[in-house]
DNA sequence: GGTTTCATCCGATTTCAATTCGGTGGCGCG
DNA sequence: CGCGCCACCGAATTGAAATCGGATGAAACC
């Protein structure tokens, strides 16, 4: 089933916020967290995997720990809106094992790229040989990332429409 | 041991690689793809958590299915830049369940903010009731997401001067 | 050059968790 | 009011995780 149809009771919740916050929590101690028996929580987890409510599970490795040491921001402008050229140049970052997000975005610029980088001159070239130098671009700007906090939970607001609870123990 | 201090070789950079992948495959499936039995394995995840490289293992949840339709970039600029008000700023920011990136930058933002929010009406009262209004901050700008795609994988520049396999075998 | 030291790896064993499956009860529906 | 369905449970089985002693080279040290 389709995640915009799937509806997810309070205990789905539950579980995507727990995974969320530990992945690697045995399947025990997540049912006992929940108040659900091992059986019945393994159920739903592998159910929220199959319709692609979750989407994997990843480790989040320290920069550092990989040799990089720089971080930043580049705000890209996009001269001629066409889209097969917005879309090669999207596909094109992608790519790039030094993009770690790819924002597409309306205002006054219009892809936001945040690279890791092992030096500030790696990132030059990687700004000049891989951004800089599209027929399509026009403004660049880059920013260097002092301070970067990630959220590894994401908000919930489906708890006021949320399905009821079924079967026995309602 | 501290990050900066640990040298990794080439089997530790293999499992850190898989373990952003798929942060839940068995250490039994894990040893086996890089060729080691799964007691030494188990031995070298676990260290690699314990010395903070591994900083955690996430699910990562399709936001549609938790009720969030939309995602912005907040781009502030501050106008007195004292540091104290800037670290109530940020400490405030973080605290938001909206907040999913959080960048102190150089250049002429000082802060992104990345949030994800029900819908516009809670975008806009996001920012107009957490974000605008303080005193310490100058011009903002939203700018919606039309798209947005994360690497789940960090580049690693570690191979050059990887530390030498040790013990038996090498 | 021989010896010591040490970190890593392995594999058997034990412990504990994941998975399976038949049974049960509430809920909605006819 | 009775039927069928769905989620849950718990015991039994399968399989993985965790532990530990011993073996192996590599590097360091005399």
């Amino acid at each position: 089933m389709k995640p915009e149809n799937r509806l997810l009771d309070r205990i789905d919740h539950e579980i995507l916020a727990a995974l969320q916050n530990n992945a690697r929590q045995s399947n025990k101690e997540l049912a006992a967290s929940i108040g659900l028996a091992p059986s019945s929580c393994l159920e739903r987890v592998k159910r929220l995997v199959h319709d692609g409510i979750i989407r994997g599970f990843h480790a989040d490795v320290d920069p550092k720990a990989l040799g990089i040491t720089l971080e930043a921001l580049v705000f890209v402008r996009i001269v001629r809106h066409q889209r097969e050229l917005m879309e090669a140049l999207w596909a094109h970052l992608a790519a790039q094992p030094e993009v770690r997000d790819l924002y597409d975005v309306a205002g006054s610029h219009d892809l936001v790229v945040h690279v890791a980088v092992r030096d500030v001159e790696h990132l030059r070239r990687l700004v000049a040989e891989q951004i800089a130098g599209r027929a399509e671009l026009g403004q660049l700007e880059t920013s260097l990332i002092f301070q970067h906090r990630r959220s590894n939970q994401l908000p919930d607001y489906g708890h006021e429409h949320a399905a009821p609870a079924r079967g026995r123990h309602g």
